[in-house]
DNA sequence: AGGCTGAATGAAATCGTTTACATAAGACGA
DNA sequence: TCGTCTTATGTAAACGATTTCATTCAGCCT
């Protein structure tokens, strides 16, 4: 059987409570006991019933992050900063994928006797599922929840994105779009705009593309750019994922089009692989570790300090200029 | 404050066994009884304490999944297998970074009061910090550690590999090894050796590149490669994972070498993007999810069913012809 | 000396469930 | 009709910690 904490007591020679005082609040006791009590933990093997101390301080320990999607590489990185936070400071991570999960489970999910706290990836939550602990939105967000928000300016770093090719000379400019309703996607879609016309541009519908964020959405984008007239289609073309954008690249780089010579690509993200491959693609750095410890922090204190301000925390992007934009060809 | 069991009881006017024992085990009340009592769980807004329950019935419904990596796609993929068993079954997913978490706190994990089992996916860790729940190792195993192991034959797998190459007439085959002391790294060098050795072949020292499983390091293989002479070089490389194939490739590429042209590139996992690049990278699929879901499932059943047999479960892999292998350059 | 303070400790209540055991009421066969 | 089962329920004891409150004792001030 496991030793309890009264088996320690008992070996020590004092009570529960001091063993129980010298264990977490070491500075209550007297040095000498202290010493005791740590012999006897030796001695017996103890190791806290973890059920028990969270049944009566009424918390769990852990912090639950719901991801759109566990299998994507890009919110990986998140969850590898967040771990990096929490663990110091005590807390499990838990993590829920929003998408395997059914919506009833998920319910049960963010319950304040599953977890002390929520970091939320994903913005296609119902409000109302997460009003129950203490949440923190990171990357993508809830519309309608009022809660702290870890995120990048998403519109600034896709007028950014824009601004470079038309630095470039490129004229005839092109966006492939994230999935409709997500935040970040109308976020990018509506810096894209604003920046083309500043200039006098406008995206017109057949420039605008359609896309998930997803590989294969990229490489169908780059289908239909194919089919489009060669001197009317875009030039250069921004991409709301770099996961787009190596879809595209990819895809019109087997139809014998040159990047970025015949045509300018730009992604969004900047996940690793991407400054590996031939050529290496010029993107929109977005700081996700960063994010991740940012969140997770912003949820310590929540946790720890009660009501905290709940004002965003914008992450700044970087511009990282690689071998896929060019100048447009000549006509 | 929150509703607690008693007050339901009250509600509904029976005790609150009976209203535990409609909520987890219907079958032991009558119809009408169990009526009343969601009815006033209904009322009340009655959410069970999973700290009392797991404390009272000894057990954490948590299973914990120990990560080398966690911003590693390869992990998040089987980590979303995993997920998707786990939850229908009840239990929260835990995740912990090894690489992260200092081995103290690593022990403090390992334990039945944190979670239930343990799903191992590094095999650096060591063995007695694993023998106090129940554990099942996936894709990577501790050597001393005897548990059950979910994997593919990643001997046969490089052997298949390296028959590829041959098949297509190289005769110069390189091999760019994952990390020393890594189970992986070891098996499929030790494939590759066998497979080129049946054929009088032989492995020299110039033909082997190190790596560590790193687009940074396939980069350098590739680097190395670029220095050797042209005419006793080898024609075609076996690299022990997808992102060291995609660094190599995109590196020979950028210094104008041509792929399959003039070195033909085979790696391994078949991660998602490489299928999207220019050229596609032929490669040797491992079932990733699938060994998610199975790992999962297996420590469920030894979770509920007590000691399950201990055999290793081999998933088959399968080689992806795609465009980075051809017949080798004529000399 | 008496009273007050503060530090160190212990006794016992408490957290919110589940479950072993006891009880009561019908159903059934002999 | 009487035990004997079965079914449905209730009572109360766990589960293993933390924490409130009370107690003891030494030190110090007046």
């Amino acid at each position: 059987m496991r030793p309890r904490i009264s088996d320690v007591a008992r070996v020590a020679g004092v009570s529960t409570a001091t063993v129980s005082r010298a264990l977490s609040q070491p500075e209550l006791v007297s040095e000498e006991t202290r010493a005791l009590v740590l012999q006897a933990v030796e001695k017996t093997g103890y190791r806290l019933n973890l059920a028990a101390r969270n049944l009566r301080q009424n918390r769990t320990g852990g912090v639950l992050a719901l991801v759109p999607n566990l299998a994507n590489p890009f919110f990986a990185q998140i969850l590898s900063g967040i771990a990096e936070v929490l663990g110091p400071a005590g807390y499990n991570l838990l993590v829920a994928d929003t998408r395997i999960t059914d919506p009833d489970t998920l319910l049960e999910y963010a319950e304040p006797s599953r977890a002390d706290g929520l970091i939320v990836l994903d913005g296609g939550l119902p409000a109302e599922a997460l009003r129950r602990v203490p949440v923190v939105m990171a990357c993508e967000w809830v519309p309608a929840l009022q809660a702290p928000r870890v995120k990048i300016d998403n519109r600034a770093a896709a007028r950014q994105a824009i601004a470079h090719l038309m630095a470039l000379g490129h004229r005839r400019i092109g966006h492939v779009r994230g999935p409709r309703g997500n935040v970040l996607a109308e976020a990018r879609l509506a810096g894209t705009r604003e920046a083309l016309e500043e200039q006098g541009l406008c995206l017109d519908a057949a420039s605008l593309y359609p896309g998930d964020f997803s590989l294969a959405s990229g490489r169908e984008a780059a289908l239909i750019w194919l089919r489009q007239d060669p001197g009317l289609r875009p030039t250069g073309v921004f991409l709301a994922s770099d996961e787009m954008a190596c879809g595209f690249m990819g895809e019109v780089q087997r139809q014998g089009i040159a990047v970025p010579g015949d045509v300018s690509v730009i992604g969004f993200d900047d996940i690793e692989l991407i400054a590996h491959i031939s050529p290496p693609l010029t993107t929109i750095r977005q700081p996700r570790a960063e994010i991740g410890r940012l969140a997770a922090r912003r949820l310590l204190r929540s946790l720890e300090g009660g009501e905290a301000a709940c004002e965003d925390e914008l992450l700044p992007v970087e511009l990282v200029l690689r071998a896929s934009t060019a100048v447009p060809p000549r006509a």
